[in-house]
DNA sequence: TTGTATGCGTTATCAG
DNA sequence: CTGATAACGCATACAA
């Protein structure tokens, strides 16, 4: 190593370091990179060249301790292996990088604990602003995102009583339309399988089984549970302990997600079951997968990258000081009805 | 504003509030949190209480910038729609924060331009490690790595120059194979369909390819390529259009991985051609879905999950002081044949 | 347009 | 075991 100027140990370069190279204050080097219409060309150029060959980095950490703005927004979701959680991802990214802001992302594993000690981590960055999902946070962990005093979403569902602003949609509701769907189309003996079972989940099973005692079409023993997350495998599993359980007598499933539906689709192939003749499934999160397996499955559609979209737009608009015209946006959703399950009767 | 005693306007609290309010210096505090060990327990357990009472989340921008450790590790991927991901981050995610580290994640979008970009915001950050993506960085994003002066590991496959460590597997030799193991099967004219093109897709197509040659199989014509990302839907569309210009003269194709996989095998079968027989199938990645499917898809398996822990755990083992064994590691892969290729001839 | 002084909340260093 | 003081690198407020 050569001896330098001033660096001894080739730390990295600072405001300070480029300054003086460039032969100006630090705090027009500051002003070039934040505010660059404030500084004349000539300046400007000067100390760009001395940012270039000093390889300067600005420290992200002076600079939030100082201004009190971190340009980072902080999002915990309960699971990274759920794909669902991708496509929200990729819009509140999408979204957050055009905008400048950083995102500093958590892993709670459907943990509200778990939850609550990321959140108190991610606190701790000093994000200008939280997206989280759902609802069931602990109490402490409300208390925490309230006296943060910064602007939070909760998203994936519509919730009763927001901690700030909310966007999703009803699974009640989806759980609900789904079972009128399938009633529709003239099915009776209606089963349910479930995996995980979290918030969300209970509540499609929630509407689903309401709608179904409606009609007096709700038989518990067609309803299968677990807490095992989901997986093509279980899926198949839980089918097959459904059948064996209702003796056969099983003519449409209704699957917490298309996971699940889809190793029942499979599962239903390898026993020779015919779908949707002798049995009809309909899923949920309508995959890829689902529009072009044969037969193709039913599923609920949700708006998933445009949910992740809005959720960071309603906190770039607070951030910006432009108020959301709504604190609570229902994102909705669509059933599609496909090959696995039957036209609806006449 | 009025002149306050402290936090007249409710602002977050800070050590020296706890400080004032456990009746000990702020530095105190600090060790409760960093080194109870070097406390008292009559002071630890004061302090601690007015933690919380106070609601106290430390500053982590102040830590970082006091103590010059960031807890962040960086992460480059180039996509978060690519279920491939998710699991490696999984892996990276589970073993970092279990050694209490932060990830900042930032998504490239497969382009060498936006990375180094986006790894100049990660670096701003001061993480004390960096998790990227492959090797073609651009020599610029190469310095930047290189004067940061912290553990860097590339990952997801083997390179001949690692900027510092180094984790995955040869995407060459794992195309090499899959075109050995095909043409043991007796297949004879064996096509490549290929997405994205990224750099590890192109050295599946080049082993792929090289090994055809070996036996005088490769046939140019039997090769489509495009520069759109995967999906299902252009597995089907790629598939029909080699169908095409092959003049149905097509055994077996080989698909860079399990999207157009899949896309190919449904639309096979809504062409009512028959896999393996009419048609053989492999894919690259081995989704859970491929093995399910029927028929179940050959694939190449990769231990992502793996991949992700090891790169972390590499990581924590530098930042730890404790040397790793090997700089480079070979992660492997595995060929699954299924039931869309035929077994290989006797 | 540019520069000076000051403080952000924490930790390292050194005293006691 | 505990505390005083001085950085850490940058941006705000104010001057020039």
């Amino acid at each position: 190593m050569v001896g330098r100027t001033r660096n001894t140990k080739s730390k990295r370069a600072t405001l300070a370091d480029v300054a003086k190279l460039a032969g100006v204050s630090a705090i027009t080097v500051s002003r070039v990179l934040n505010h660059p219409d404030k500084v004349s060309d000539d300046l400007c150029h000067r100390v760009r060249e001395a940012i270039d060959t000093l390889g300067y980095i600005p420290n992200q950490s002076a600079s939030s301790l100082a201004s009190a703005r971190s340009q980072v927004i902080g999002v915990a979701i309960p699971s990274l292996s759920n794909v669902v959680f991708n496509d929200v991802l990729r819009g509140i990214y999408d979204v957050a990088g055009a905008g400048g802001y950083k995102v500093l992302l958590v892993d709670t594993h459907y943990s509200p604990i778990e939850e609550e000690n990321m959140i108190r981590t991610l606190l701790s960055q000093s994000p200008e602003a939280m997206i989280v999902t759902g609802g069931d946070q602990t109490r402490a962990c409300q208390r925490m995102l309230s006296s943060a005093a910064i602007p939070v979403v909760q998203m994936m569902e519509i919730l009763e009583e927001p901690l700030d602003m909310n966007i999703g949609f009803s699974h009640f509701q989806a759980g609900f339309e789904v079972a009128q769907k399938l009633m529709a189309c003239g099915y009776q003996r209606i089963g349910f399988i479930g995996a995980r079972m979290d918030t969300r989940v209970q509540q499609r099973m929630a509407g689903f089984k309401e709608a179904l005692q409606t009609q007096d079409l709700y038989h518990s023993e067609l309803f299968t549970t677990t807490p095992s997350p989901s997986s093509i495998a279980l899926g198949g599993e839980l089918l097959r302990g459904l059948l064996s359980t209702s003796g056969g007598k099983l003519d449409a499933v209704f699957c917490c997600n298309d996971d699940l539906a889809l190793g029942a689709l499979f599962e239903s192939q390898r026993m020779h079951l015919s779908v949707p003749k002798d049995l009809a499934l309909c899923g949920f999160n309508d995959f890829e997968t689902s529009a072009f397996v044969n037969p193709s499955l039913s599923s609920v559609h949700v708006p998933r990258y445009e949910m992740g979209v809005q959720a960071a737009q309603m906190i770039l608009n607070v951030l910006k000081g432009v108020p959301n015209k709504e604190k609570q946006v229902d994102i909705g959703f669509e059933i599609r009805m496909r090959q696995s399950t039957r036209m609806a009767s006449a």
